[in-house]
DNA sequence: TCTGGGGTCCTCAACCGT
DNA sequence: TCTGACGGTTGAGGACCC
């Protein structure tokens, strides 16, 4: 714990949907649903005009369309979130060495380590300093908690939304903390608050007054004593920059069951060959294969083999998942499946002969053929640049909605809905009125994907910020914070 | 109402070796 | 040689987070 709010902890107010609203003119200020848009797909943020109508993350999205119908509801564009995360952390980059971030649109910063905060006044104002940043150069609006722990910066953050700043003064987390619900204390979810609200106590008031040894015999001698800990406001967990991924996995829930045990079968070398590309992405090998799967009634198991040492080997992760696979009982139906790699490492001498061999594998098969095995879909993607396109490929497009697209005549827009072959657009760009809507033939070649615009067009030099210590401000200028109202 | 995808950490049981 | 304690590893599951 610190004596001085130095630990800063910025989320950006319902990230995704407000980079959609902000890209896409039309939709500010009406409710945005960004999630899965399939027959099991769950929210994954709301605006705030359609939390009003009681929608929320990882809702059912069934559920969200019978409370807001009148709704946008859109597929989520993780590479614009990338680029609008990659400004706001190199925002938060130029405050301190120790940016640790949670999520695309979450980190904390140590303020002390990068020199730029040693008391509540000088906090505060780097804070706001720091939200007039992040709306210049992204457009968007964060908010901002400040306090001498991790865990009650993000509290204060919290309480901050939207668009606003809270600061908790050291000696003063107790007071703050005990009448609110269990929940907000991190690591009580719904099982542990459900836990401990049999055993009576529904606030943090309630852990601290009920000890450590009630909490531990409760819930475990890790969870128990952190809990107690938590509950008194003790927080002294670091902030720490760079975390190295300790497993990469990737899964699908499919639409339907799947009940045929081929084509489940088939389902899990393609997970397999998907992580490996993105265990090999990351440079990286395993030694641990781990297999899941969800059945049709939604319980879950996993089953994992260890291998002899780490590999990135797609044949090797392909066979023991297919060995896994062996052991379950699949009859009922598949909901999900899911193949993952632990205990990861960098590259191994063994895995160096691995990849040599493979190669020479590669190398033997008919040239053209590796690749074709290892990657699936794209067809979207090169399409996207080819000066040229059949009129079969044209036919074959597909126009996901919600993503860009530039028309030879009318200029950039977004696809607002397509279907019996035609695609309706709305034609805007991010800083623009709300735009006019046409239709096209899905194959109409002056029609093209396109990548989204940044959401900002001239933003504000933020090269030279922070100036110096904002204790000894000197009103150059070029604090540039200040340079929009 | 019918529950995503990508992770982390903890617990417990079984097993092995010392 | 048998028994017990203990630590490390593996495998499975569960809770939680965004």
């Amino acid at each position: 714990m610190r004596a001085a709010p130095t630990i800063l902890h910025l989320d950006m107010d319902a990230f995704y949907a407000a980079a959609e609203q902000a890209a896409k003119p039309s939709l500010r200020g009406k409710p945005v649903v960004v999630g899965g848009l399939g027959p099991r797909g769950v929210v994954a943020t709301a605006s705030y005009e359609a939390r009003r109508f009681g929608v929320h993350s990882a809702m059912p999205m069934a559920q969200a369309r019978r409370l807001a119908p009148n709704a946008a509801y859109l597929v989520p564009r993780f590479t614009l979130y990338r680029t609008v995360s990659d400004q706001v952390m190199a925002l938060l980059g130029r405050l301190s060495p120790l940016v640790e971030p949670l999520s695309l649109d979450e980190a904390f910063v140590d303020l002390e380590a990068g020199g730029v905060a040693g008391d509540s006044a000088s906090a505060r104002e780097i804070g706001e300093q720091l939200r007039t940043a992040i709306r210049a150069v992204t457009g968007l609006t964060g908010s901002v908690g400040l306090a001498g722990s991790k865990m009650i910066a993000k509290i204060a953050s919290e309480e901050a939304k939207p668009d606003g700043l809270v600061l908790v003064e050291p000696g003063t987390e107790r007071e703050l903390l005990a009448p609110k619900p269990v929940r907000i204390l991190p690591g009580v979810g719904p099982a542990t608050g459900d836990h401990l609200r049999r055993a009576g106590m529904t606030t943090v008031r309630d852990l601290a007054d009920a000890g450590e040894a009630e909490l531990v015999r409760l819930l475990g001698k890790a969870h128990g004593a952190s809990l107690h800990r938590m509950a008194l406001g003790y927080d002294d967990r670091p902030v720490v920059a760079e975390r190295d991924a300790k497993s990469v996995s990737v899964e699908d829930t499919f639409d339907v069951d799947l009940h045929d045990r081929v084509r489940v079968r088939s389902e899990v070398e393609r997970l397999a060959d998907r992580c490996v590309r993105r265990l090999r992405d990351a440079e990286r090998s395993g030694r641990t294969v781990v297999l899941k799967v969800r059945r049709y009634d939604f319980s879950t198991l996993t089953r994992s083999e260890t291998l002899r040492g780490p590999t990135d080997d797609p044949t090797v992760v392909r066979e023991a998942a297919a060995r896994l696979l062996e052991a379950v009982d699949t009859t009922g139906g598949v909901r999900l499946l899911g193949v993952g790699v632990t205990g990861l490492a960098d590259f191994t001498q063994e895995d160096l002969f691995a990849q040599a061999a493979d190669a020479r594998t590669a190398a033997a098969v008919a040239p053209g053929t590796a690749e074709a095995a290892g990657g699936e879909e794209e067809p979207a993607e090169a399409a996207t640049e080819s000066a040229e396109e059949t009129p079969g490929q044209l036919a074959a497009r597909r126009w996901p909605s919600g993503h860009d697209v530039r028309h030879g005549t009318y200029g950039h827009g977004w696809v607002q809905g397509s279907g019996v072959g035609r695609v309706t657009v709305r034609f805007e760009e991010p800083g623009d009125a709300p735009g006019r809507v046409r239709t096209f033939r899905v194959d109409d070649p002056e029609l093209r994907p396109a990548e989204p615009l940044p959401l900002v067009k001239d933003p504000v030099d933020y090269s030279s910020w922070p100036a110096s210590l904002p204790k000894s401000r000197s009103g150059t200028g070029s604090s540039g914070g200040e340079s929009r109202p």
